[in-house]
This record gives structure tokens, C-alpha cells and sequence, in this order.
DNA sequence: AGGAACACGTGACCC
DNA sequence: TGGGTCACGTGTTCC
């Protein structure tokens, strides 16, 4: 076998955070890294199976082979288990009843998620300790089930020739095991790599999607899709509130816009990730009262072209009375705007008020403050 | 069963008919229609199971098990086609527990694919002949397989026990088997509706995420992540243009929103319809060259608090530089603005041109003129 | 041929 | 105590 584990180009040796970037990798590209040990316990398998007198070695209940695989996958599980969350969504994790439960880690989440605000998490520090006895524990009654169940998993084979080969020959010959065993080996791990990395994907769903009600398997997909109906809905009366209701926002995005979607339909442009659009940075907020009520407020910030507009958001956000407001250019990148304002508020307002109270809606709709 | 293929809406028809068409039958949604089918068959197998004299019949070898069980799936398949779709919403109403209607439970995927434009591949004709000859035939001799299985399912019955027991009695007397066997036999038909329901949901899944790559399960699933991920930016992008580009921030919005969504989470409000809010209504345009180049533009406006922001923005959209700004509130509802702005674009620009093409924008953008 | 994907049946487990 | 869910192993089919 050792040939064959050569011949497998695969590095790393395998911390647990290989095997999570592994089961990462595996995530997009399918490769399993791991297939080393996969191939390792195969073989141990085939072993076994082929031959009779491995069969009739004394079995370690401690680690069968099956023992293996269980604890390796156990030891993933808890990594992606502790990896797992989204810090997103009340979801519980689901501890599900089965230990190695598929159920763990969302490396989709960690690789890809990027650019959304939910929180990559993809950094993770392995609480192995519990996902260990936990998980060997679980398994180790399979494990040795398994194992003890050698004998047993041959007749399974025995089985399957019998289904197959309609009348097959009473006797399974050793030749005749060999290629369901080689085959079922095989089939098993790489099944069961499928089978995980199908539920990671449906974990991974079950993250993203806010309003998740329940950990089931089919209540994420449910939810799911009745998110992605809305969400579909939603978007297409967004686009055309966008478009139709508000006039045009900026000749450039019209453009863009119908260049991206020439048709109108509610289609997603997947490239068009709109450029952050450089906001105002404000660098100095100075307020000044010049009578009851009255205020004059400077803001001097940095940016482009719509910085000036981004302040005055600011101030219509306010319940202010402006009566007055200059925009002037100091810089090409540096402009001042001065505001008269009436504050309509009961209470007193003093400068320091009505500056936090600026910094604060300046905040809040997106600008950001260089001192804060 | 061409059929099929043509019914199907997909690209890629992918050759393989299998594939596509058990994708196909799960297709939409479960068909209540066959449960009598279901139940009689389970019945059936029930009964020969319990009944020892049954598991005498004779087996016909050409039709195996599993044969059959692909038939009756194939069966399910047809029905629910054509039997499909509830105008209901996608709202999921779980009405679990019983075998049959658990098949209900799943309409609701059938009903919601229609809104979107991608075609709800609902419309499907029917094969049933096919079907039933096979799928009668079929069971039958599933009984009478696993009768005959019998012995050899007790083996694994007897594996199980022995894991689970640990070492028990070696012989599985007639007592032990029935237990195993019932519960096997409900499991099974159950198990077989879980996991269809399952595919169901992804299939539905599948149908509505604009861009399917590869008909995979998996793929789907990591389309609709990769979809939803997408759509999450896009409805994010769009609400904040359409919030803070355009017009309205207005306090109101910001702390409805904020309220809405106090986690930050990318929930998307499902109710925020942006009211109309009125634009500001351009009274005059008033253009002066102060010299080459450089010109100072007064425009005088009626409308609310937004309405200076409003023609900050059209000037925005041109592509002038603009050097000093002021806005000036006349009346209670009624707004001066004063810019200062030089054109940089090339050609010769005229009094009349600039207010033009201040008009211009403006009408784009959505303000009105009161004296075109 | 050899791997991938799928559906299936089955035991375990939870409410 | 079952109905429901899950993961698992297996055979089959397709590339």
C-alpha cells in the first residue's frame, strides 16, 4: 500500500487545521486532501477483509479500523463544530444526536463569505479535547460494532451476490468477496466524505439564511427557499423603486444598471459589485451656537464629488431647520460645509450635544470620522 | 419518457435519463394522489412479511428488489408530475406524522416555483402505463424478495443486535426478528418519504436559483449558497441606494430601520416601502458665466427638508467640479441654491447649454420644473 | 475501470 | 411508545 500512498501527491501533514483546510479545500474543488488516511484505513479494510487470517486477529476493540475512521471524522466534526457558527442568526448549533453528526462546520462560509458582513469566523481554535472522548465514545461502540460485525459485513456482501447474481454459488470464493469488498470499501469512505460534505453545504444554507425556524434537514431547505422566494420578490421591488420611483440616481449607475439588466428582469448581476463609492470622511465637526437654538456648524471632510451631499443626508436625517448651508471647495478633495441650523428639539442644546448628535447620525448613515 | 426530457426546462439535458428523470419526478410536489398505493403496498409488504406462508411464494429472480423499488419510485415520480401544484403560497404548514400525508407537506414547492421567470417545469404529461405494469410487478416481487431475503436480512438484523446487545443470545429467536421486522418495515416506507421529500426540497431549491450550473445535488446547493450569497449584496446594495442615495434617509427610515434591524444582520425588512416623498419642484434655473469655463448657477426650489440634497445630486451626476455651494432657505418651503461650478468638459459650454443640461438631469433624476 | 452520484434499507435516537 | 430524523453502508448506474 505504500506504493499507492505515494502515488498520491497529497502533502500536509495533518494538524487539525490541515484537515479543516482540507475538508475547505474539499469543499469547492472536492479534493479530498485527506484521502491519505482514506486510503490508509481502505487498505486496513481491505485487509481485513481479504484476508482470513486479519479476520481472525485478535481485534483491538481500541481502534479497529472502522475505529479510525470514525475518530477521524469525529475529530472533524468537532473542529467544524467549534468552527461552525455563524455568529449570525439565534441559531443553536444543532447538536444532533449523532455525535459525528454531519452537521459541523461550514467552511463555505469561512472560504467564501467574504464580502457579506457576516462574520467569516474562519478563524477557529480546535476544542478537540471534547469532541474527542465525545466523540470516541459515540463511536467507539460502531467502531467495535464494526469491527466485530466483520464476519457480519461479509454476509452483507454475501447478500448483495446473492441479489445481484440471482443464484450465485452457495459458497462466496475469495475471489468472488474481494471485488464487492474492494469496491464497498472504497464506496464507503467516499460516500461518506459525500455525505458530509453534502450536509456541510446544507449547514452552510441553514447559516446564511436568516429566519431559520428549525435545525431539520428539510425545514432549512423550507426556509430556504421561502427566504429566497421573498428575497426574489423583494429585490425586483427594490430594482424597481430603484428605477422607476426615484428618478435616477446618477447617470453612471443608470447606465450601468441597464446595461447590466437590459431586460428588466429581476436577474441578479453577479459582477456588479457597486464600488464602495469612497463616503465622506469627516475630519473636523465644529458647532457653534450663535443664539437660542441656533447653531452654525462647520464639517470639514475629505472625499470626492458627493461628500457635500453625504453631509447635508446627514443633517436632513436630523429633525434640523436648515436655513442656510455652503459647500466650498478648500481642496480638490477637501470641502467645508457650514450649516445654519435651528434645532427644533424641546430640550437644551448645547455645541457638545449637537456635535455628538451630528458625529452620531454621521455614523449611523455611513460616513466615517478620522477623529473621532 | 421523452416526455420528460422535453418537459424538462433545463439546459443540459445531461444525458442521463435516470438522472433527470428521477430529478423530474421528484420533481414537484408529492403527489397525495398514489398514497392509497403506498399504503396498500406497505400493507402488502407488511403482511408478507408477518406472514410466514408468504415467504414461500415463489421469486421470480429476474426481478430483484431493488428492481422494483426503482419502478415504484419511478411511479411516484409520474403522479406527482401531473398532479403537481397547489395555488397555495410557499408557506410551509407541517402537517407531519403520517406516512401519506407527509407527501402533502411538500406542495407547497410545487405551488411556489410558478411567480419566478424561470419556468416552473411544472407542466408534464404523465407515462402511468409504464408505471403501474412495473411498479405492481415490482413490489410484488419485493415481498416476495425480502420474504426470501429473509434469512439473510436476519443476519443483519442479527448484526445489529449483536452491536447493540453486545454479545447476545447468538440465535435470533422467532420473537426477536418480528420486532426488527415491523419496525423495519415502517421505518422503511417512512424513510423512503423522508428522503424523497428531501430531493423534493432541493429540487425545488434548484428551480428557483436563476444559475444551475450542473444538475448535482450538491451543485445546486452550492449555487443557491453562492446565489443567495449574491442577492444578499445586491438587496443590501439596493436598500442603502435607495435609502441613502436617494432621497429619504430622513430620520424615520434610519431609526425604522435600525429598529428592523438592530442586530445588523442582513435581514431584509419585508414590509419598507418607500413612500413616493415629494421631490423638490424646480421654480427657476437661473446660469451665469463668470468666466471661461466657470460658472455660477442659482436655482430656486419648492420642497421640503431634502430638496437641497436633491439638487446637490443632480449636479453630482454632471460632471462639473464644484467649487462653492450654498443653500439658502427663502421661505419655509421654498429653497435658493447657489454653485459655483466649472465645467470640465471639452467643448464650449453656453449659459444656455449648462441649463440645459442642468434641466435635463434634473427631469432624469425625478424633480420637476414648474416652468419648463 | 474506477470514481462519482444516487437511492435504498437499516439501526439508532429523540420527542 | 411510535413517528420522525439521521448517518451509515451498500449496490447500481453513468462517465
Amino acid at each position: 500500500m505504500g506504493t499507492q500512498l505515494d502515488a498520491f501527491p497529497f502533502q500536509e501533514p495533518r494538524t487539525q487545521q490541515d484537515i479543516i483546510s482540507s475538508w475547505l479545500d474539499l469543499d469547492d474543488a472536492y479534493t479530498p486532501i485527506f484521502q491519505q488516511e482514506l486510503q490508509d484505513l481502505e487498505n486496513h479494510l481491505f485487509q481485513f477483509e481479504t484476508d482470513p487470517v486479519s479476520s481472525s486477529l485478535p481485534v483491538p476493540e481500541e481502534s479497529p479500523f472502522m475505529f479510525d475512521l470514525y475518530n477521524f471524522n469525529a475529530e472533524q466534526a468537532g473542529l467544524e463544530q467549534n468552527e461552525a457558527y455563524q455568529p449570525i442568526l439565534p441559531v443553536e448549533q444543532c447538536v444532533q444526536q449523532d455525535v459525528c453528526d454531519t452537521f459541523l462546520n461550514d467552511y463555505e462560509l469561512g472560504s467564501m463569505s467574504s464580502p457579506t458582513d457576516l462574520s467569516p469566523d474562519s478563524n477557529n481554535n480546535i476544542n478537540d479535547q471534547f469532541c474527542d472522548d465525545t466523540t470516541i465514545s459515540g463511536f467507539m461502540n460502531q467502531l467495535g460494532d464494526v469491527e466485530m460485525s466483520e464476519p457480519i459485513v461479509t454476509p452483507a456482501n454475501t447478500t448483495d451476490s446473492n441479489k445481484t447474481d440471482d443464484e450465485d454459488n452457495e459458497d462466496g470464493t475469495d475471489e468472488d468477496r474481494p471485488k464487492p469488498g474492494t469496491l464497498n470499501c472504497k464506496n464507503l469512505v467516499s460516500e461518506r466524505n459525500r455525505r458530509k460534505r453534502l450536509s456541510q453545504q446544507l449547514l452552510s444554507l441553514r447559516a446564511i439564511v436568516p429566519n431559520i425556524t428549525k435545525m431539520d434537514k428539510r425545514s432549512v431547505l423550507v426556509d430556504a427557499l421561502s427566504y429566497l422566494r421573498n428575497i426574489h420578490e423583494e429585490t425586483e421591488k427594490l430594482q424597481k423603486d430603484l428605477k422607476a420611483q426615484q428618478p435616477r440616481p446618477k447617470l453612471s449607475d443608470l447606465r450601468e444598471s441597464s446595461q447590466d439588466n437590459p431586460s428588466g428582469t429581476l436577474r441578479i448581476p453577479r459582477t456588479s459589485v457597486a464600488l464602495p463609492k469612497p463616503r465622506a470622511q469627516i475630519t473636523e465637526i465644529d458647532t457653534e451656537k450663535i443664539e437660542d437654538k441656533r447653531f452654525v456648524v462647520k464639517i470639514t471632510c475629505k472625499g470626492g464629488n458627493g461628500v457635500g451631499t453625504d453631509i447635508l443626508r446627514v443633517f436632513e436625517s436630523l429633525d434640523f431647520e436648515i436655513t442656510y448651508t455652503a459647500l466650498q471647495q478648500l481642496q480638490p478633495q477637501e470641502v467645508l460645509v457650514t450649516i445654519f441650523v435651528r434645532v427644533r428639539k424641546q430640550g437644551k442644546m448645547t455645541e457638545q450635544k449637537l456635535k455628538d448628535c451630528i458625529t452620531s447620525m454621521a455614523l449611523r448613515t455611513g460616513l466615517s470620522l478620522q477623529n473621532p
